[in-house]
DNA sequence: TTATGATCATACTCATCGGTAGATATCCTA
DNA sequence: TAGGATATCTACCGATGAGTATGATCATAA
């Protein structure tokens, strides 16, 4: 609620101080193409701190050490904000679909490869644009815009692994339900991102490729070990599931 | 933005009309309790629909048949209510873990068990809540209780894998980003279920298990086939990698 | 030097929405 | 049937924040 700031910004009292990082970095930031970009940025690593909604223009302007007016001056409207970001991360997954494209690979590496970007570009300032951000805050114009694209490189990776299952690359598997699996557990990177940086994206996403290629079950080299399907579990099962899962909902907790 | 209701709704209108929705269950609500988880349900199934800031109180009141202070009069706030979903939906996670809490299984079948409910609890009502809620919008004490139940079924996942790799049940892995990929690709499902509802949750709980398990390599009946290493893929990997992924950033979209 | 367009700030408008005050109706009980 | 407790409504407040009207300032060219 107090996360207004609660006194003038000292710099940007003078227009165009030149200690500002806005008016120090003006050399470099040559036209309105350079400075939308960086007013793009700001967005979205500020939406990526508090949220769409618990971000005001205010607080965009006041991290680039301007004003609101000045944001307008570079986008129409709070929406474009979001959708610019989202245009701004999305681009990069497309950008690793077409690297691989001609590759002469089997597709699960080029699946890897495209992953391997995906994780990237989800732990990167855009990730939270591109997970979170909800389409209910774009105009009609706009989400469909994205809800392209989003189906795009979602057809993208179900096309690989068709094609690995198809050359050999890839276990049998249900395409659709292994890029949602796929995309789902890369995607909540960029919920968990910011709080724990230990690793880069890049080492997340091998981390999870890793996983997704040898799975859970041991692979035995030759031999199964292991995994018996233990018929007492199954009957012990079958008991409990009857009456569980909707049991109690945790009223009148204590928290305010 | 006119997503508020045009004219005043028909019902409602004499208090406590024997016709409406709210009045007409009364019946079966009985006592506070039983409201109060209407209420509850209303708001989970609303912020499901338009998340959570796009949702207002009247939105909610209006879905029961009732005026706002009408849903004040059960909770406290906003803040709280979402905070109730939160609790009611992950409550069904921790009934699932006390379920498997004392079976003498195989880790990676208790892991199972878990999974699909945690699954199946993401494609109920109160999935979004769960996943897709953002803490910035509780208070303190709230965001911390939230955050500690959510690292209670974190690491009792974590537990469980590495229950599973001693036991020889699952494949030797890294527990903590086996978690993390796990959950993830089960959060997703609160993403995108309410728009793809060909399956139920159970369905789709028991086909990430599937891919999970498999793993995207191919289990050969003991000959490892095709999956050769390719070191042509490899360096025209390096090559590529250099300058990617940070190139375009899609400026001056159209969309409006 | 001056005109002009680009850039940016001050100071506002206005709609929305969370939350509340106070009145009213209903129901149960003595 | 009086009276209190319960449940709900009407009508309002106040804060927040998106977006804008207007004018000042600066760079550049004539």
């Amino acid at each position: 609620m107090n996360r207004r700031r609660s006194n003038p910004p000292p710099a940007a009292r003078q227009p165009a101080a030149k200690s500002s990082l806005w008016a120090s970095s003006r050399e470099r930031l040559r036209g309105r193409e350079l400075k939308r970009d960086a007013v793009v940025r700001a967005a979205a690593r500020e939406f990526n701190r508090k949220g769409y909604h618990n971000t005001s223009l205010d607080d965009i302007a006041a991290r680039l050490e301007v004003t609101k007016p000045t944001v307008y001056y570079y986008v129409t409207s709070k929406k474009q904000l979001l959708f610019q970001c989202f245009l701004a991360g999305v681009e990069q997954i497309r950008a690793a679909f077409r690297d691989t494209r001609g590759l002469q690979v089997p597709a699960r590496e080029r699946l890897r490869d495209v992953l391997r970007h995906y994780g990237e570009a989800m732990a990167s300032e855009f990730g939270w644009c591109m997970a979170r951000a909800e389409d209910q805050d774009l105009s009609f114009a706009m989400s469909r815009h994205i809800k392209a694209l989003k189906s795009e490189i979602d057809h993208g990776i179900r096309r690989l692994i068709r094609e690995g299952v198809q050359d050999g690359s890839i276990h049998p598997c249900d395409p659709k339900m292994t890029a949602f699996a796929l995309a789902g557990a890369l995607n909540w990177i960029a919920y968990w991102y910011r709080e724990d940086q230990s690793l880069t994206g890049a080492q997340i996403a091998a981390a999870f490729l890793a996983i997704f290629e040898n799975g859970l079950r041991p692979r035995g080299n030759g031999a199964q070990k292991a995994a018996r399907p233990s018929r007492t579990a199954r009957t012990a099962r079958a008991a409990r599931t009857a009456g569980a899962a909707t049991r109690g909902s945790a009223r009148r907790a204590t928290a305010r």
